[in-house]
DNA sequence: GCGACAG
DNA sequence: ATCTTGTCGC
């Protein structure tokens, strides 16, 4: 299926403005797979909507497979926004995965949406570490093929891992988490629903 | 056969 | 991801 989706996903930039971006994240209580979505509004440095979603999960965590695990949470979540939404960020990979299509990818495909690919650590390819100020980034690759970037958005601090998800170039992914990150190494949207999930986990548990 | 392996 | 005890730094 992934092999299939593949060759629909498409690099280059659509959005003309990118104002505001939507994080998703999730974490489980058992079976069931607890879902968060924020939309960060980039002038206004603020969350101006969020929503939760719960369903239950039998897909285990399987590395490259991750789409099937999270894929029904983070879908309902993000369709109980009424925001519209520039942008996707996502807790993953996009093409920097074993058949170039990790969640973000397929997220961006399914929703029809620019999608980025944000992940705490990498899948697949080779890298040098990025220099240790804010900003710099190292190349992804894998042989002489392009994947994604190792980016600095903390001084001194381990890099995240962006790669292209849907309808935006590298360039733009990487300018985009980067302004989504001014203080902390997760970039907001990501960041505040990983925050939102962890809340309502408690409360439910 | 062994090591690596998003969340 | 989840659980869990302690430590370091601003």
């Amino acid at each position: 299926m992934q092999q299939r989706l593949a060759g629909l996903v498409r690099q280059e930039d659509v959005g003309q403005t990118v104002r505001r971006i939507a994080g998703l994240d999730c974490g489980y209580r058992g079976n069931t797979c607890v879902a968060g979505a924020v939309v960060w509004d980039i002038e206004l440095e603020r969350s101006v909507e969020e929503a939760t979603a719960e369903v239950e999960v039998d897909f285990p965590y399987v590395p490259g497979l991750l789409s099937f695990r999270e894929l029904p949470g983070l879908m309902a979540a993000y369709n109980k926004l009424q925001t519209p939404v520039d942008l996707l960020i996502c807790d993953g990979q996009g093409y920097a995965h074993p058949r170039r299509f990790g969640l973000a990818c397929h997220l961006g495909v399914l929703l029809g949406i620019p999608t980025v690919g944000c992940a705490k650590r990498a899948l697949v390819g080779r890298y040098e570490p990025p220099g240790a100020k804010r900003g710099v980034r190292s190349l992804i690759r894998d042989g002489s093929e392009l994947l994604g970037a190792a980016v600095r958005t903390r001084t001194g601090v381990r890099p995240v891992f962006i790669s292209v998800g849907h309808l935006v170039t590298l360039d733009t992914a990487c300018t985009v988490v980067l302004r989504c990150a001014p203080r902390y190494r997760v970039p907001e949207p990501t960041r505040r629903a990983d925050r939102l999930v962890s809340r309502v986990r408690q409360a439910s548990t």
